[in-house]
DNA sequence: CTTAATTCAGACAAGTTTGTCTTAAATTAG
DNA sequence: CTAATTTAAGACAAACTTGTCTGAATTAAG
């Protein structure tokens, strides 16, 4: 897994968010929870993280709940990333190497500095607002398939 | 991370036994851990692991251990990724959604699919033998740096 | 003011990965 | 055969991630 399951979490609601037409007002995170069929308290912990982080905005009582603090052209997918898993991915080793650098490379460092720079500029280029876009004019999902079907005979 | 630590251990172990001259005899797991760094123990568990799927071959005993089942240029990185963390690595989603296909995108699908197939690719085209003697040849290291300065004040 | 809705905070549980240890089995050397 | 060396197997523990739950604080509405 390049990101964490909580990360997955934070960059889905986010995500959803910046798909919902009312960008102005509060989405309850039980209704984004059940929307994105995950748990609601799980996702209740992740979303005060990017609230503490000065991502979302959160207000709480009846019509409460949380929006982007920002526009959504001005928050990056790498915001999101890295309030929720740090830095990790930008310079992390692909043997797990501490201290990577190019003074003290591993036999696969250039292609992985190549391929990790990829992912970095990904998350980088990518704002909330030009994916949501993506998913309002296509059909992109943001949740599980059917509920896995059992494993077993 | 991309890879579990298991399976950075057994990739740093595979190209050392690659990197080591004696390709026909049976290097010592005790040998190999501290030579690495890595737990006896824990590397012991992984090598079983490749030996049971048939990347190594062991034998126990007085100047017994472990050697590469066959010649160093053909087992290549993506044998070792998948005996142990199996085909995850393949197929899974940036998002973590289940089914990743080109038939049930995710809004990322496009991006991603093209960096994930360059993690795939190097791998696959990575022999254990290329990369150690990339080793050979330059100043590539297998271990961490030096052992962690401890933190805080 | 009272009540309901909602986030906040944090304890706690469950699951997974990582790491340690002990014992058994096999092999070699004398 | 005996003893030493080494992997095999698996129990167990520690650490981390993921998920659940309870109660407090805040806000809005009547
Ligand atoms: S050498 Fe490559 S893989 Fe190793 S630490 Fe540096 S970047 Fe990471
Ligand atoms: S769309 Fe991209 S990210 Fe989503 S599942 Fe398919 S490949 Fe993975």
């Amino acid at each position: 897994m390049v990101l964490s399951k909580s990360c997955d979490y934070g960059l889905r609601a986010a995500l959803f968010l910046a798909a919902s037409e009312r960008e102005e007002s509060f989405v309850s995170i039980s209704e984004m929870a059940k929307a994105l069929g995950l748990s609601f308290h799980f996702l209740t912990k992740i979303l005060q993280t990017l609230t503490r982080k000065g991502l979302m905005v959160s207000t709480k009582g009846p019509h409460g709940g949380v929006r982007l603090a920002r526009p959504a052209d001005s928050i990056n997918l790498m915001d999101i990333v890295i309030a929720i898993d740090g830095p990790r991915l930008l310079n992390e080793c692909v043997l797990g190497l501490n201290g990577c650098s190019d003074q003290h490379p591993c036999p696969l460092h250039r292609q992985w500095v190549s391929i990790r720079s990829g992912i970095t500029e990904l998350f980088n280029q990518s704002t909330l607002k030009s994916v949501a876009q993506r998913i309002a004019e296509g059909s992109y999902r943001l949740i599980d398939l059917i509920e896995e079907p059992e494993k077993k005979v």
